[in-house]
DNA sequence: ACGTCCGGGACAACCCGTTACT
DNA sequence: AGTAACGGGTTGTCCCGGACGT
């Protein structure tokens, strides 16, 4: 019954997952150690090395889990007949990363990870172009629906413009995952302005 | 004969800072163990155990150094009798940055630390609240003197912007740090457009 | 398996335990490092800080280990029917301890220990006054039926002399401890023609 | 003036040793870093490596200046005309030894140091026959002119009851290093009537 | 076949006794 | 006399394999 199996399997890799993700959250990848990650899932050494064979694979799962919904997210969004203003399409995205605990925590992790280790940071960098290209595509249509510009200027003015949309989120994500009192709402109203002036 | 000898101190400690720094540009902090630090400086362990009193305490003084010198910039610009637009004062904060060796991965790697850590987390957002009320202050001072806007008016755009300049200040650096081919010009450049408008 | 596995870990914890020991009064407890105890037997350090969490609680587990022996000799006299003069009880626990490889060198490091660490001397005082209970029980019992005292004068007795005969030990064994030719039986007789008086 | 130098070099040592005494006293010879003693005496670790060559030459010094005292005690009252009981020697040790601050523990300390430390047994085994030998005159003469035994009688009497003296004054230092509540005259007072029968 | 526990050994941060130079 | 440096050693943790029992 491979079937079966297979799910099992499945589901145990994404509750360890999850709760390698809880830990992360809470102390960091270096800060977490597989025994956190064994209490926190419940499970036992021996059980974790059998779904995954390194700590950095656990790391890799887990972020990959973490962002694959919220990419889809985008997409999704990207994809509607009547397109949002630009700032409506980061607040959509960031929006969702809320509703994962400690989303934006792990997100710096993982950039800071990203920048001294190649292969997180080529992660990283997918997801990242995974979602300019989203955004890119979304402006473009949003100039040419709504701002009336022609096919070309459009496209030029959003591939430059999504770089900056990708920043402003990157900016949010960093400020609420370092500062105590950090206002979302305001952030995000002030974005919103800036794309509508 | 305390006079150079507390300079003499100084110099060791802002060496050793340095040392460390590079390190935890190539490898992080955790990555970066205190052997890696004292081979980087030439030093020995008991010498740097001399100087800072912990691994944590060589983190806190790395990163002060590195941002003393780039607040340093910005409250240098903002006092400037003509401001520049908004974009030239991220760009003036950037281009500085890029001076420092591995300047914008350290700074992913304190956003990270801090998002778990207490005593980082404060470290960051102080640093964060005096670049952001230079910001602010600036801001506020170009909306009136450019924008013609009544003084009051300035100061609520101002606040309500200057939370998306850091932001928008920390998405470049974040890039910066992931993206091999990161094209920090362009950026710039639609950041300016973008407060043109 | 509760069972196996209960039974398991006691004799590897009394291994390790025993394998300390002989480290202790080689070297004592500070001179005993963890690689030391690794080396004496045979296992890593991980095996070790999987039965113990630090090296105070291997000391405490071998001493303990040590002195819950020579508790039982004591008591199991004392229960005896008929009593045999006092000078005779000390030579039983004695005789006991120089079965254990290094005894007296060992409660010699645990008493100086015991002195400037509060953890051991309640660990030590314990130990000391529990023997102390046996003696003077004891001590009561035979200065009734040898010595035909009233059970008041006989425990009055009793009392001040047990802590006498505890400091007896303890200079036995620190002289056995210290001088290389200590002639401990001449000591012993020396004791009992004092209580024989 | 090598006079003056050589007096004030004498001072020197003794006011490093009976710093090192405190600090050996409260944490133990291992449990004392130079450190320690440095801050304890006030002075600089050039200072103390110029009077003492090693950590281990400063025990020595400490427990040498802790003893003397004590042994002077001992030969002047050996040497008074008229002898007091044996039980009183011994408090005429003990009692100057409570003079000493932490005495019984750095006694102690020596002791077990002393058993897994040949040259630290020869200073205890000396200074232990020291007093051991002025116990077996003093007995010795005390058995002669109290006891009214021949001299061979009293010196065979004495040899083998000073081993035994020894120990009651090491069970006393012992009892009072590691008993918080330890009642030193009741001990004496045991003593004095286990010899007076 | 799967999960569990035990164990291995490298390595981490930090401290310590000591010396060389000022 | 005093400060700064040295470098080996300390305890303890971590990630992971492998034997063992289900």
């Amino acid at each position: 019954m491979p079937k079966v199996s297979d799910q099992y399997r499945r589901e145990r890799r994404a509750e360890i997952a999850g709760a390698a993700l809880r830990c992360f959250a809470r102390s960091g990848f270096d800060g977490t150690s597989i025994a956190d990650i064994i209490a926190e899932s419940g499970l036992s050494a021996g059980a974790i090395y059998g779904h995954f064979t390194s700590k950095t694979e656990i790391i890799h799962a887990a972020v990959a889990e973490l962002l694959s919904r919220r990419v889809e997210d985008v997409t999704r969004v990207m994809n509607a007949p009547h397109p949002d203003p630009p700032g409506d399409l980061i607040a959509k995205f960031l929006k969702g990363l809320r509703t994962e605990v400690g989303g934006s925590s792990v997100l710096v992790q993982l950039w800071a990870s990203a920048s001294t280790n190649l292969e997180l940071r080529r992660l990283a960098a997918g997801i990242a172009t995974t979602v300019g290209t989203a955004f890119t595509q979304y402006l473009s249509a949003w100039y040419r629906k709504e701002g009336g510009l022609s096919p070309n200027e459009a496209d030029y003015r959003a591939r430059r413009e999504a770089t900056v949309c990708i920043g402003l989120t990157q900016g949010y994500i960093v400020q609420s995952a370092i500062f105590e009192g950090f206002d979302g709402d305001a952030y995000l109203a002030a974005v919103s302005e800036l794309f509508a002036r």
